[in-house]
RNA sequence: GGGCCUGUAGCUUAGUCAGGUAGAGCGACGGGCUUUUAACCCGUCGGCCGCGGGUUCGAAUCCCGUCAGGCCCGCCA
């Protein structure tokens, strides 16, 4: 096949290599996850998933780095952390909602990684956890620690040349830890295996043991060292790693070292917030992978990643941005599973059919099960479902509007995961995040000055038509609709004409949503009085 | 200084690896539906494919150069 998704692109390519793939994911568990890190794991996870239907024998692994240190005090951390400083993560303890280290509330690595490992469950991603400082203490870099001991000229060479970077005379490729567990401060002065020997700045010296990992290999050389006794085939990494010079270009030398083929290399880009540059946690620019889970289907977050190769820069935000993804889910789901296009195949050119089984692809892997069907829900825009759940707080209507419209069959029996998807629709509209003009904002008071424009007698209609509203029995959309219908037709007004006026009165612009039903579900005194404020002198 | 990625319609982009008439979506505009839409359906407009050269019968695609944005060469995915 010719014409495929960026992921089969790759595993096509891993084929080539054998059939016996491990995938991997790495992040530091240094701060909150957010959806920048839901990348790397997603673009591995879907490579799997490619792998998987090319017939090949693939694992897919998320590596927790929790072996390595805290780099400093991060902004939401208390000063109190400066005594963890240099600490492994996995060896402090986790902060309190007051970013005080708080000991009975685990690791400081789990701490972050739990919440990110549930919202992963959540979009069906079930990879095989790796600790990295567990697997150092089970010996499981030993043998690498081993090879980078006895080569520490080699290796010297091969980061100063390939990265251009200076070594100190002291630097050695173990990063050994003091008694209270810091790794900050401490020159190696002597090596046998399997120790390494030490001192710090004050003249303390000890020694560590390189098989039960005190402490843990830098950064170069601890990737390399977990592709090889991991056995890993391909790891999509930050664009970041995959510069020449950058870890990638000094890691694939260190790989083969430890007599590892190095994997297929995969740089992805940054996603960033729309306005405030890229993601980061200390900078505070985040949005969790949790929090767009409350706001839109899972599907939709896998979306983000699936529709874009890797190497695409990413926009995202929960406003605007957020709703066209979920937009485009749903065009595309609705065009390749309704219309039975695939079998008019025949006539399409070559870049048509790229086009569609990209797209194909790209909704194919938003799946939360693998190999699963297309929900149904999809059929159910969500920009038509936001504006419906605004105007009718009641689940039931919305669903008795939905069948109306012809969007359901029954208004009975919704899909559990249309009940769902309307109760994060619901979510996201009483959150910050829902878009200001899709907001449907009831005015407060009428500004008569835009209702200049109208040729026909304002005041009389809004007379005519509150007395009829006040003779209504019951404040239901069918009344009220007809009740303007039926006194624009006795003056002889044009309908439409007067649509808009009672929008502009209402809502400030020329047209809403069906008004009779957005009236139905506002307080009716307070309606009428708004409208009698209305006036064009 | 060295290197990587990106640049295609107003916006978001597909197509670049394997050269063969530039494709979408959104927006805009027009029309349909007319008990009113922001739904739905139909249509229109809109591109020196960043720029300059080269290779080729033929280049968005390959090569060289150049400009712009982002990033890396210090453990931020």
């Amino acid at each position: 096949m010719i014409i495929i998704h960026w992921a089969d692109s790759i595993a096509q390519k891993l084929s080539y290599r054998g059939k016996k793939h491990v995938i991997a994911a790495g992040i530091t568990p240094s701060g909150e996850f957010h959806i920048g890190h839901l990348r790397e794991i997603l673009t591995g996870e879907m490579i799997h998933r490619a792998c998987l239907k090319l017939g090949l024998d693939s694992e897919f692994v998320f590596v927790v780095d929790s072996a390595d240190p805290l780099r400093k005090v991060y902004s939401f951390l208390d000063p109190e952390y400066e005594k963890y400083v240099g600490h492994q993560l996995a060896m402090i303890p986790a902060p309190d909602k007051y970013g005080k280290p708080d000991s009975t509330a685990g690791s400081y690595s789990d701490y972050f990684l739990n919440p990110f490992l549930e919202a992963l469950k959540n979009i069906g991603v079930k990879p095989k956890i790796i600790d990295n400082y567990q697997s150092y203490s089970e010996g499981k870099f030993s043998e690498a620690c081993k090879i980078v001991c006895e080569h520490v000229e080699d290796i010297k060479t091969i980061i100063e040349t390939i990265s251009g970077r200076e070594l100190s005379a002291d630097w050695f490729p173990y990063n050994p830890i003091d008694e209270n567990g810091c790794m900050d401060g401490l020159v190696v002065t002597g090596y046998n295996w399997p120790f390494v020997y030490w001192k710090d700045s004050i003249g303390n010296s000890g020694k560590n043991n390189l098989k039960n990992g005190e402490g843990k290999l830098p950064w170069r050389l601890d990737w390399p060292a977990k592709w090889s006794w991991i056995g890993v085939t391909c790891e999509p990494f930050g664009k970041d790693h995959g510069t020449s010079g950058g870890s990638y270009s000094t890691g694939r030398k260190f790989s083969e070292m430890f007599g590892h083929e190095p994997p297929f290399p995969l740089a992805y880009e940054w996603i960033s917030i729309k306005g405030q540059g890229a993601m980061s946690s200390s900078s505070g620019v985040t949005i969790g992978p949790m929090e767009v889970l409350e706001l839109v289907p899972s599907e939709i977050l896998r979306y983000l990643v699936a529709r874009s190769k890797p190497a695409k820069h990413i926009e995202f935000n929960t406003g605007d941005i957020l709703l066209n993804l979920a937009d485009e889910y749903e065009r595309v789901c609705a065009s390749f599973y309704e219309k039975n296009l695939l079998e008019s195949e025949e006539n399409l050119t070559k870049r048509q059919k790229v086009l569609r089984h990209e797209a194909i692809g790209s909704v194919e892997y938003s799946q939360i099960n693998l190999d699963s069907e297309i929900d149904p829900s999809y059929k159910v825009p969500f920009r038509h479902l936001s504006m419906i759940a605004q105007i009718r707080s009641n689940d039931e209507d919305v669903f008795f509007a939905l069948e109306k419209s012809g969007y359901i069959k029954s208004a009975k029996s919704p899909s559990k995961k249309l009940i769902e998807k309307l109760s994060k629709i619901r979510c996201w509209i009483n959150s910050s995040h829902f878009p200001e003009n899709l907001k449907i904002q009831i005015n407060e008071r009428v500004d008569n000055k835009i209702l200049v424009n109208f040729n026909f007698p304002i005041n009389e209609f809004i007379q005519n038509l509150v007395i009829k509203f006040k003779n209504l029995d019951t404040w239901e959309s069918d009344y009220i609709g007809s009740c303007i219908i039926n006194t624009a037709k006795e003056m002889d007004l044009n309908v439409p004409d007067v649509f808009r006026l009672l929008y502009l009165i209402i809502l400030g612009k020329v047209s809403g949503p069906k008004l009779a039903r957005l009236l139905q579900e506002l307080d009716k005194d307070k309606i009428l009085t708004l409208i009698l404020s209305a006036k064009n002198n």
